[in-house]
DNA sequence: CACAGCCTACCAAGCATTTGCTTGGTATGG
DNA sequence: CCATACCAAGCAAATGCTTGGTAGGCTGTG
């Protein structure tokens, strides 16, 4: 029933402009508002269009933040391969994640809010699975460099790096809630902080053994 | 949720009164799907009762959750208070403070993660203007003990306050989306670790000029 | 160069379901 | 006999989505 109605060759061709314009409302609504509290309503009126006009552009509601965070993860996962796969000694490494991470931030706070807020409620669909794994693959990405650190002695030997791995996922992307680009602090900045901290810690005199 | 079985606390235990019985099943679940998107049917279904029959004990769904988030606050803050006021030094106040955050989330998880996942869209409404003000107080809180540490040296001079407070908040609360009590750490524990990695950093040798 | 045909983007109207909540009635223990 | 706790039925609004139609630009063909 869906495909006789939507043309099949404006599936990957057609306007893209109209359609990434849609997609950009929706994002920043869903962030703003969370995905089931954003009603197809809201994202037509800040489009300018009804409601039912949305379904000349995609199948669903679902579909569309399918759209929007398969693509945001597509692009950040290639970024910590990159990392991973690098030269760089592991507190480099573990440098660049959070770097990139605050950068993703920075160039995509919608998606990351999306993920942040939603990702649990949207796995329970067989549709969103990616997701989980994508989550299994960056705390794979983050153990790893961590381990890496207390092999090769950068990093203290009594570490839990299971807990340590969740205190960093947590303080990095739940920055989103207060991050604004354009604030008082760059991207750049609030990662060199939060690298500063987490490295040596907000003690004057850290003596450790 | 098979309602037929053994709704939630159907078996009434006699000196809990329903009403809080009614409240703690609400609580647990608009910490599992939002406020938002938990439906009084789902509540009612979950302790065993038709959904009008809600409103036998209750004026609305906006007044449980308000009855949840005011009490557990009440109780938050006085504790707060209560480190602020004492006569431990600033690394202590830290330390007691970060501790009772992980207590709380022990002992009112859905207090908790409600608090976190919705509030800034209750916030909007103005029957809940005091989780901004208790939002603002617990800034205070923080900032003031990190000057505090600043002031009498115990932290590093250069650092960021407003900044250390964001991660410190975020590290602390949105721990409430994995910790389970019963698990592998207890909150004791997860509480000292971050304060290890917090006041000294996660790395080998510190050296800090 | 006219014009039929097609395509994109949208409107207008509405349907089925879900949702918060209301109203009037009922069973049971003290 | 009365308070507590609940049921039965349903209403109005909101929500995701469908259906049939239309305006305007572009294209190829005679």
């Amino acid at each position: 029933m869906s495909a006789a109605s939507t043309p099949e060759g404006g599936v990957s061709t057609g306007s893209t402009t109209r359609r990434a314009e849609l997609l950009a409302i929706a994002a920043r609504l869903f962030a703003e508002k969370g995905f089931k509290n954003t009603t197809v309503r809201d994202i037509a009126d800040a489009a300018g269009i009804l409601s039912g006009s949305l379904y000349h552009h995609f199948d669903s509601k679902e579909s569309m933040v399918d759209e929007i965070l398969s693509t945001f993860q597509e692009a950040l996962f290639a970024q910590y391969d990159e990392i991973l796969a690098s030269d760089d000694d592991a507190r480099t490494k573990l440098e660049r994640a959070v770097r990139v991470s605050f950068e993703a931030i920075e160039q995509h706070g919608p998606e990351v809010a999306i993920f942040q807020n939603d990702a649990d409620h949207l796995v329970t669909f067989e549709r969103f699975g990616y997701l989980a794994d994508r989550n299994a693959q960056s705390r794979q990405v983050w153990v790893t460099l961590l381990e890496e650190g207390v092999r090769t002695g950068v990093l203290r030997a009594d570490l839990d790096v299971t807990l340590t791995y969740r205190f960093i996922r947590d303080t990095v992307w739940v920055a989103v809630r207060w991050y604004r680009p354009g604030g008082r602090h760059t991207h750049t900045e609030v990662a060199d902080q939060y690298v500063r901290i987490l490295l040596d810690g907000i003690s004057a005199s850290s003596v450790v053994e």
